[in-house]
RNA sequence: GCGGGUGUGGCGGAAUUGGCAGACGCGCAGGAUUUAGGAUCCUGUGUCCUUUGGACGUGAGGGUUCAAGUCCCUCCACCCGCACCA
């Protein structure tokens, strides 16, 4: 028998008998299996799958073809992420229809994610660019509108002067528009925003429950974003004006060591107290150079303090000392009260402020250091001094003190600031999802009833999709002008689009269901398949992506929706595919084309590279990679199949014992590496099986032995999860009929894990002198007599008197000599 | 600057609870079979020493322990996140 490998005949062979038998469809209500939902993040269709898809969705079928062989109805979706800039640029770039060049990409996609046979339910794809699922986008926003949650405020906000829109917090990177590296400017606009602040506190504090099964590293991240403080906010009289001022601060024991006080430069409180002083037009020359500073500059941390004194003063509350009052930019308006009390002696930021401009400053912890002279703000603990009656305290008293105080005199009281900030959803672009309002000039901002939703995105056919600064979608003059459907006036929709973000918050819920027309998801399959067990994506969505899912889903939980607090159970981040180090890229010339290693390797030896390549979550350097060497050893395993002589269904248990015990062993550590996400290691023991099974066939107890066919079964089942056609090729040639993947995973049987002699490592001084067969039912007594008797030991020990004798029975001895 | 993570052969990486360091693979070397081989199979492959054999060895230094890649302390290097958040 000369068969060779071709993974090319054997991928032609398979596919089509997939697509007939469709072993991974998930939604038979009369299924019984216990569920578990799966769920890789969805694609943006820009052309079609590279290496980065091969990896992220090679490691996320490991998962789900695991559990639909231990027995599970797995729900393993997939859909395209399809609204978005791309599609726009190109149309403007190209002529092209955003819809006509996203669906074609998306169709391109699909066929290639089916050849590379991921186990996807393909009844429950989603787009979000249809109707059918913006519709429901629109509908969450409504709900979220009516519960307050959506509103509409005017702001500096971050401006990408290339893309000529908007950005969220969220998309500025280092001062630069996440997309085009453009460098960010501030603009002030009215815009939609998303209340994610009101859920701070449990966007916060649920993450305790995902502890453990979330990237460390991913918590981490958006305990920072959201960064929540505790302090103190202190009310300050200023003089000879109306209204007292805030300030937010966590020191609030460090009140006696103000010395002076600062407002945002860009705020209106600034420009209010500077009115009708001769401060006034220096204020506003200065906030008008800060607007122009691009968050680059700002970001700069060794730049030079400025600011401008407004001639006002604020009154210290517990000591009525008058502080000089000025603007700033290095104070931000919106974070806390957008005002600050200058404390030099103990922050750094004062410090170097006071030092600028030649302000006092005035320690009042004791340390050794004097902070006027060293330039250096002390923030350490230690008692307090100039402070009235916190004198002695040191900081947490101190600051239990003065809350007291502030109190008492109302002037202040406990506070908790954040750093996250509400969640601006507006995009000035066509290819998005309308914002569903309706400005009235009588009734101003008036809902679309809910029965008329969708508000469908007009052609794009005759719009001018250019960047301008302004929705694509004014211009849409037909479209714009519609009926208020409270007053029956003239009325024009809202010409914006919402942040694409908005789609993948709740994507994951509308798979339960994509086809549903009264409602975004079912309920009741929430509460079937909820929370996603398992969901498999890249690192670069730690905060964004993941954060407005939670929000979401807490949103949800408020409306009753749905039963649970945070949608995704348990995270792995993968890694990414680089190249000699450095992520691949046409333009750096080291772009490795997943098209060109399909052709030469094959989709099994491409996906088992990626998933034996390193720990998931480990970026794979392409250039470590063999897919070679893959493939050999599928092939490798593929001939098992075709030396097996027994007949299917042969009973095992006569088999021979020692590739047996080897085989259940195998199985049994492929299952614990696979549920601890080490997929690497899976597949090491699977090429250790591989390796253990040759040997039996060719010099041990030969093909015909039943334990071969257990082996080379088993093989096939675990190769499954990793090589599929290799897999269901060499399933047939074992005699069975397709699909390998439902065959069932093997049953470990905990009697052949039983090792019938274990090696008994002797240490003498804790090095290794002797090693001995030893039965694993050895008891302490008798394997420490054994040793003490063993010739070689006594020859290691040279006579040497023994001081202690370690038995960790039966796999270890250590002879302490004296 | 603040916070977090990672350091194991030529390379990617293994190593329940502290208990044989280097599984598995790549690469490399030698051999078998071949007209040939980028096919297949076998053997070897941490470093050093003169061998049977031994010594050393998980970024560096110290510590705990009968026993440390694993626990503790100090340091170094690299990577990531945040970056005027009061």
């Amino acid at each position: 028998m000369t068969e060779t490998y071709d993974f090319d005949r054997i991928q032609q062979r398979w596919l089509p008998v997939w697509d007939e038998l469709t072993p991974f469809r998930s939604g038979d209500p009369t299924d019984a299996r216990p569920k578990k939902y799966i769920l890789d993040m969805f694609p943006y269709p820009s052309g079609d799958l590279h290496m980065g898809h091969a990896e992220a969705y090679a490691l996320g079928d490991v998962l789900a073809r695991y559990w639909v062989q231990r027995g599970f109805n797995v729900l393993h979706p997939i859909g395209w992420d399809a609204f978005g800039l791309p599609a726009e640029n190109a149309a403007i770039r190209n002529g092209i229809d955003p819809m006509t060049w996203t669906y074609a990409n998306i169709e391109q996609q699909k066929a290639s994610m089916r050849r590379y046979a991921c186990s996807f339910d393909w009844d429950r794809v989603l787009n979000t660019c249809d109707p059918e699922f913006y519709h429901w986008n629109q509908w969450f926003f409504l709900q979220m509108f009516n519960r307050g949650l959506a509103y509409r405020k005017a702001s500096n906000v971050n401006w990408c002067p290339e893309c000529q829109t908007v950005l969220a917090n969220e998309q500025v990177v280092a001062g630069a528009c996440e997309r085009c590296d453009s460098l960010v400017t501030k603009k002030k606009l009215t815009q939609w925003y998303l209340r994610i602040t009101d859920y701070a506190d449990r966007l916060l504090d649920d993450m305790a429950e995902l502890e453990g099964k979330w990237p460390e590293k991913v918590l981490l991240m958006q305990r920072n974003w959201i960064g929540r403080s505790t302090g103190a906010q202190v009310t300050f009289d200023i003089a000879d004006y109306p209204e007292p001022v805030n300030v937010y601060t966590t020191r609030p024991d460090t009140l006696y060591g103000a010395t002076f006080f600062v407002v945002a430069a860009d705020s209106p409180l600034a420009a209010d107290l500077a009115r009708g002083t001769s401060a006034e037009a220096a204020l506003s020359d200065y906030a008008d150079a800060v607007k122009k500073t691009s968050d680059i500059d700002r970001l700069s941390t060794d730049r030079p303090k400025s600011g401008v004194f407004l001639e006002r003063y604020a009154i210290n509350p517990v000591n009525g000392e008058r502080l000089p009052v000025w603007a700033s930019d290095y104070v931000l308006a919106d974070y806390g009260t957008g005002a600050i009390m200058g404390v030099p002696a103990h922050d750094q930021r004062d410090l170097d402020f006071a030092r600028a401009f030649g302000l006092p400053v005035r320690a009042v912890v004791e340390s050794e250091e004097d902070p006027a002279q060293t330039g250096v703000a002390t923030g350490d603990d230690g008692a307090h001094i100039n402070s009235g009656p916190l004198d002695g305290l040191n900081k947490v008293e101190a600051i239990a003190k003065i809350i007291e105080i502030l109190g008492e005199r109302g002037t202040g009281e406990e506070a908790v600031n954040y750093r996250l900030r509400d969640w601006l959803i507006s995009r000035q672009r066509y290819w998005g999802t309308p914002i569903p309002i309706i400005h009235c000039p009588q009734c101003g901002e008036v809902p679309v009833p809910e029965n008329e939703l969708p508000v469908r995105l007009p052609p794009a056919d005759g719009l001018d999709l250019s960047p301008k600064g302004a929705s694509p979608l004014g211009a849409a003059v037909e479209w714009a002008s519609v009926a208020c459907p409270q007053c029956g006036g003239a009325a024009r929709r809202d010409p914006d689009t919402m942040d694409t973000f908005v789609d993948s918050s709740w994507y994951f819920l509308r798979y339960l269901d994509p086809h549903k027309t009264d409602g975004p998801f079912d309920p009741a399959q929430a509460r079937e398949w909820m929370p996603v067990d398992q969901y498999v994506g890249g690192v670069t969505h730690a905060i964004l992506h993941l954060l407005y899912s939670r929000f979401f889903v807490k949103v949800l939980l408020d409306m009753g929706m749905v039963d649970f607090a945070e949608p995704f159970t348990r995270m792995l981040n993968q890694g990414m595919v680089v190249m000699d180090g450095s992520a691949m890229s046409k333009s750096r010339g080291n772009l490795v084309r997943l098209s060109d290693e399909l052709a030469e390797n094959g989709v099994d030896a491409i996906r088992l590279s990626m998933v034996f390549a390193g720990p998931p979550e480990d970026d794979v350097d392409w250039a470590d990679v063999s897919t070679a060497g893959a493939k050999k050893f599928l092939a490798r395993a593929w001939r098992l199949s075709g030396d097996v002589t027994s007949a299917p269904g042969t009973d095992q248990g006569g088999g021979d014992l020692a590739l047996r015990k080897i085989t259940h062993r195998a199985v049994n550590d492929m299952q614990i590496a696979v549920e601890s996400l080490r997929f690497n290691v899976a597949v090491a023991k699977t090429m250790e099986l591989v390796n253990a099974t040759r040997k039996a066939i060719d010099t041990g107890c030969g093909g015909d032995d039943p334990a071969v066919r257990e082996a080379t079964e088993a093989v096939a089942i675990a190769l499954s999860l990793v090589a599929p056609y290799t897999a269901e090729d060499m399933w047939a040639r074992l005699g069975h009929t397709p699909s390998v993947a439902r065959a069932g995973w093997p049953i470990v049987l905990p009697d052949l894990l039983v090792e019938d002699s274990v090696t008994c490592v002797v240490q003498v001084a804790g090095k290794v002198r002797e090693r001995l067969d030893v039965p694993p039912t050895i008891t302490e007594e008798e394997l420490r007599a054994l040793v003490l008797s063993n010739p070689a030991v006594l020859a290691a020990l040279d006579g040497a008197e023994i001081r202690t004798v370690i038995v960790r029975a039966p796999k270890l001895v250590n002879i302490v000599p004296a």
